[in-house]
DNA sequence: TTAAAACTATAAAGCTACTATAAGGTCAAT
DNA sequence: ATTGACCTTATAGTAGCTTTATAGTTTTAA
């Protein structure tokens, strides 16, 4: 299986899969004579495997580590459940965050509608106004 | 004052200051003979209209938009709004992103306890098996 | 058979918003 | 005279790709 076949399969652009080879993530494959990469189905699952991480927001780095412990079966999952809760924290983190924003955002607008000039733009005056540190 | 000064006034980096100047967001201030640069009170008012720009996480495009808007200020402030409504609806779509996102997770890190091997885990088979496209 | 279309390769730059590093010039104080 | 704090420019690194450039290979259609 060439790279436009493993691309089309899984999804993803060929680019993107020369970028995790060089990445390291997805182990280099086998070149045909003329310099071709040929992919197996392993290549295929664990570039899915890359993708469904990826869906999942884990970073290349996360999705690495994730790697070195499938490459250790009989040791306990611990650090696989570890990464998980911290990438909840991680994410709910973010919403936190967005949502303070999303309200500060909100009341901006509030403080203005279309029908005025520049000068007088209640946006434009909340933003200068308004200490925004937290 | 120098860009030392600037940068401590409205508490940001020097190298962030010249990146503003670089990327057209600040003016180019007059130069000593030696070539410091030096700034004035609107240097300093313009840097923290960006920065408060930035706390409400607007990208640089959007804050350069918001200035031509500035230098007009007779015209009508719907265009301000208008930019407003949409960052709203950006941060506004990436929080129900993350919530969805969150959900997955959760309910991905359910599916597995600490006391498993690595081939059993829980998380790693939920990954391989459940198909995450939305 | 030949020429175009489709595929592959590498290398390097671009994206966002900085941050960090390198190598050096300037200035005041000791 | 030299230390230290400040300033200068240029370049590279961050994340995760995407885009562009340039070129070689294979397949397909006329």
């Amino acid at each position: 299986m060439r790279i436009g076949h493993l691309a089309k399969v899984v999804g993803v652009e060929t680019q993107t899969i020369r970028f995790y080879e060089h990445q390291g993530l997805l182990p280099p494959p086998d070149r045909q004579k003329n310099g071709y990469r040929v992919y197996t189905e392993k290549h295929v699952e664990r570039l899915a495997f890359i993708r469904r991480c990826r869906a999942l927001d884990l970073s290349l780095a996360e999705i690495h580590e994730l790697h070195s412990y499938q490459d250790e079966p009989q040791q306990p999952c611990a650090a696989i459940n570890a990464l998980l809760d911290e990438h909840i924290s991680h994410v709910r983190s973010q919403i936190t965050a967005l949502e303070a924003l999303e309200k500060q955002l909100v009341s901006l607008r509030a403080s203005c509608n279309d029908d005025r000039e520049v000068r007088a733009c209640g946006v434009l005056a909340g933003i200068n106004e308004r200490s925004i540190h937290q």
